[in-house]
DNA sequence: AATGAGACCAACCGCCATTCC
DNA sequence: CGGAATGGCGGTTGGTCTCAT
């Protein structure tokens, strides 16, 4: 038998304390790790003084009170390594955890379910069917890859905020270009901008977005068939995200983008809507290009 | 100002594998 | 080897917060 523990009897188990953890049991439980080391959950609950579970302290410790665990929204970085991590290995949180320092399996699970199943829900697709993750592989890690670039970049012209795309999606020509650059990976940004908004398209190299509208093909619903799109751009998939002219893409707002897939109109452009709210802290992982032929 | 819906997230639960005696 | 304790994991729940009406 390991260690001398028995287990709570009745009377015991009836004293455990449940629910949210107070600012003292967080207290106890700190100092007594700061002074014992973890580890032996059962045993430490008890001779810290604490009504809890060893599994209940073990989480909270976890999960909440361990030095290295980050707080706060997760960045474009870390939530395209869990969209990588979440396509090659699924389910399996404490895995994917373990590559994004700071961030616990919980905290990625509940971004998960929180976030990319409800995009999943919006579009009627199972999460984890392979169309979804299509989906995101080919709509959303791009769009979340252009909030990193424009967050990262300091000399980068691509604008930090980025507003909400029309659902007429490609500019009038009353708006005006502004900005234009070359993107890695050979696709164009063209920052062009209204007396209201400013709107950035990225799109592969097919001029400016006023010329893009010739091509423009009709607008995608809900029920439309996202599949043989999907499929179209699989085949000519080569480490970027966009195909060769002609090819159909969506209006996407990073990452609110997937309510818009189906609904809002389709371009032959990319759009992204970032909102800067949501980009906090860095995470390291680089590999996301240069791992493209994953994807 | 009240309230209802939805989003978010901390915490719990149940199961399973491992460890220890 | 068997049984009990423990740790770890993924799924679920419920409380709180935010926002729209």
């Amino acid at each position: 038998m390991r260690g001398s523990v028995s287990p709570p009897n009745r009377e015991e188990e009836s004293d455990l304390r449940r629910g949210p953890w107070t600012r003292e049991e967080d207290n106890l439980l700190l100092h007594y790790i700061a002074r014992h080391g973890e580890g032996r959950w059962n045993l430490l609950a008890k001779c810290a003084g604490l009504k809890r579970t060893g599994k209940s302290c073990r989480l909270r410790w976890l999960n909440y009170l361990k030095p290295d665990v980050k707080r706060g929204n997760l960045s474009p970085q870390e939530q395209l390594l869990i969209l990588e991590l979440h396509y090659k290995w699924g389910n399996r949180w404490s895995k994917i955890a373990q590559h994004l320092p700071g961030r616990t399996d919980n905290e990625i699970k509940n971004y998960w379910r929180t976030r990319v199943q409800k995009q999943a829900r919006q579009l009627n697709v199972e999460s984890s069917s392979k169309r979804f993750l299509d989906v995101v592989r080919l709509f959303w890690m791009p769009a979340l890859l252009q909030k990193t670039n424009s967050h990262d970049s300091t000399t980068s012209s691509i604008p930090s905020s980025i507003t909400s795309p029309s659902t007429s999606s490609i500019s009038p020509p009353s708006q005006d270009l502004i900005n234009q650059e070359q993107l890695p990976n050979g696709y164009n940004s063209y920052e062009i901008s209204s007396s209201s908004q400013s709107q950035l398209i990225l799109s592969p190299d097919l001029g400016k977005p006023s010329e893009q509208r010739e091509i423009a093909e009709a607008p995608i619903r809900a029920d439309d068939n996202v599949e043989g799109l999907i499929s179209s751009y699989d085949q000519s998939f080569d480490g970027n995200y966009f195909n060769n002219m002609g090819s159909p893409s969506y209006n996407i707002d990073g990452m609110d983008a997937m309510p818009a897939l189906g609904v809002h109109d389709c371009t032959p452009s990319f759009l992204c809507h970032v909102d800067e709210n949501d980009i906090v802290g860095h995470v390291v992982e680089d590999s996301f290009w240069t791992t493209g032929g994953l994807w």
